[in-house]
DNA sequence: TAATAATTTTAGAATAATTCTAAAACAGAA
DNA sequence: TTCTGTTTTAGAATTATTCTAAAATTATTA
């Protein structure tokens, strides 16, 4: 394992966020202000290849990546935030009904989460305002 | 709907391919040669938002497009295939353990596609092959 | 129907994320 | 050492997608 791969790995399994290239990018260079971009990429692709860490492909977001250790995802439908969460395991289900071995599986339940609930009457109400505004 | 939304609709949800906005903008082109790229996007952004079709994030491919029907897939984590499957429905037990109302679930079920299974040897004899003409 | 407003389309520029390239630096084995 | 393979680097290139502002189309109102 090469320095940058033990660096990013620790950064990604460490914190619980789920980093974007960009963010682990600025982690590395706290450590190692020269560092590249191209290397961060680099170094990601070999973890993830080597089964090290897990990419989660988010629509409109950058790619995040994520301990493999299993768990599952909670997703704002409105805002796009990404939580951890930990439904109950799927894998014997899955193995029965697919007839076969699989590599793993990926859930992501999308929700409304609690801040953009708060804010949705806002929302609503702002518009109506607008609305109404034109309409004098 | 306007004449794009219907045709882009149609589209999508008729074949079971998964197809991406490139795709669409093909098969678009044959009724209506002059359509512009934008204009796929601008729909096919719209109909998400309407939820009238899916969109399907997935790493290291462009984004695609699904029809809503309550359906899972199943992805080769060698070749990124994507196929439709259709496992149990898991609603009412997310919805227990998390303790109120979801907006939906993806699960997606990574594997190594038959085509795949096959060539893996092949792909190994190749590899120990090279290793072999390097080492004469 | 004419006038106005709202929505959609368009081409191309702009952006963002990621990969590619080819050279340089580095690490390990013989 | 020397050789070989691997990693890093900077910047160019690519890809997917969004943005922009004007033109075209469609719907609404008077």
């Amino acid at each position: 394992m090469t320095k940058y791969e033990k660096e990013i790995y620790a950064l990604i399994t460490r914190s619980d966020q789920h980093m974007t290239a960009e963010q682990v990018y600025a982690g590395v260079k706290e450590t190692w202000p020269g560092v590249s971009l191209a290397t961060i990429y680099n170094n990601l692709n070999r973890l993830c290849e080597a089964g090290m860490i897990r990419r989660i492909a988010m629509e409109g977001f950058a790619d995040r990546y994520d301990r493999t250790e299993k768990h599952d995802h909670v997703v704002c439908g409105k805002c796009g935030k990404l939580s951890d969460a930990v439904f109950e395991d799927l894998t014997d289900a899955l193995k029965r009904q697919l007839g076969e071995d699989f590599l793993s599986y990926d859930l992501k339940v999308y929700y409304i989460c609690p801040e953009c609930r708060m804010r949705r009457t806002d929302v609503v109400i702002e518009k109506e305002e607008k609305k109404e505004r034109k309409n004098k």
